[in-house]
DNA sequence: ACCTATTCATAACC
DNA sequence: TGGTTATGAATAGGT
């Protein structure tokens, strides 16, 4: 507008930003007013600034007879047949849900950082406890999941070197036979009474 | 404005009426859009014209929302009209920014607790599972207090309700003494007889 | 908070 | 309605 063409963007600045908040909100609201007084129209104007501040402007009358009339206007055209009433209830549901969630885990985290536990009620606690729990649970199935990946990574590597051994050890005894002077300091490795168990029974890994 | 000066007052003649509103309406709503994208507020615009036709501007959002937002910010009751096909179809959108937050705070967490990225190692897990259980151990210490502290309130209550029962009991007796017609039908309290314990042992919180 | 150069909105006209 | 233009209003950047 002035001294300088202005982006469509969210200015970064934030004293920059205030600035114009201010100012373009004295020169909306005034425009509204304008508008409403030269035409002869109702107008509601609802502003809530980035820090949740509201601001308000309501011509012939209030902000609720406003609003009242919205939704009388809007309501009559909008009898939406059952179909899509269903999914939206769920969908109403589920948004409740996951709003309560996040209410949960953002006080947990307050809980937990800020030291107190004085913000939260009863319920609440039970049910972040809950939450906790269930989390826990997931940790410990991925740490089942890694374990076991683990484990048949070592399994697959015990049967590797266990052909390289019954290879190289075949090869010994063939030099054995073959030859005419015996090597008595080479003690051959036997796989079947190795001091430690090279398999691991399946329910062994619930022991994690 | 432009080619003489505008009278704030209405426009009598009802053609100029009409371009204005078309023209001024446009105008208040662009403006109304740049202050939401360049200040990152929430605006509602609602406009009636003098013929009673509807349009309206909702940024960041339903109109159905900033209102609901409305009412809380000014304090006042909404008896929730059921109107709510509108924002169904905004309902996907809201649960998959809600579970993306649920997501964040989620990996905040893992961050704060085990310094770790999104893909966590066995250790990290370790880490993360024993922070948890400490965390329960603090929600149900925490628990515990506040219903410690009721089990107190109602002790207090107890120890009062006793002592005017008692005196009434005691009054009713005077009362039976001097009288010469005996009270049949009146069983006093017994507060020791009672059915139920008065009094709760120490270790029986342990329950909770 | 005030100023001013500049851009924007729009009244009148077509 | 939709365009054009002269002109007043709004305002970004600076003080």
């Amino acid at each position: 507008m002035a001294r300088g063409k202005v982006q469509l963007k969210r200015i970064e600045n934030p004293v920059h930003r205030q600035v114009t908040f201010c100012k373009r909100r004295a020169g909306l609201l005034k425009k509204a007013k304008e508008l409403s007084v030269l035409c002869d129209a109702e107008i509601g104007v609802i502003i809530f600034s980035s820090h949740g501040k509201l601001y308000e402007l309501a011509t012939k009358g209030t902000m609720q007879g406003i609003t009242e009339r919205y939704m009388k206007s809007t309501g009559e055209v909008q009898p939406e047949p059952a179909i899509e009433a269903q999914p939206c209830l769920d969908a109403k549901e589920e948004i409740n849900m996951l709003k309560q969630e996040i209410d949960i885990l953002q006080k947990g985290l307050r809980y937990m950082f800020g030291g107190g536990g004085a913000t939260m009620t009863l319920d609440e606690l039970d049910v972040l406890e809950k939450h906790l729990e269930v989390w826990i649970c997931n940790i410990r199935s991925t740490k089942m999941n890694i374990m076991f990946q683990e484990i048949q990574l070592l399994r697959n590597k015990e049967g590797m070197l266990k052909a390289a051994n019954k290879y190289l050890q075949d090869k010994i005894e063939d030099h054995q036979n073959s030859s005419t002077t015996a090597i008595t300091d080479f003690a051959p490795i036997n796989t079947t009474n190795f001091p430690y168990p090279l398999t691991i029974m399946q329910n062994e890994i619930l022991k994690f």
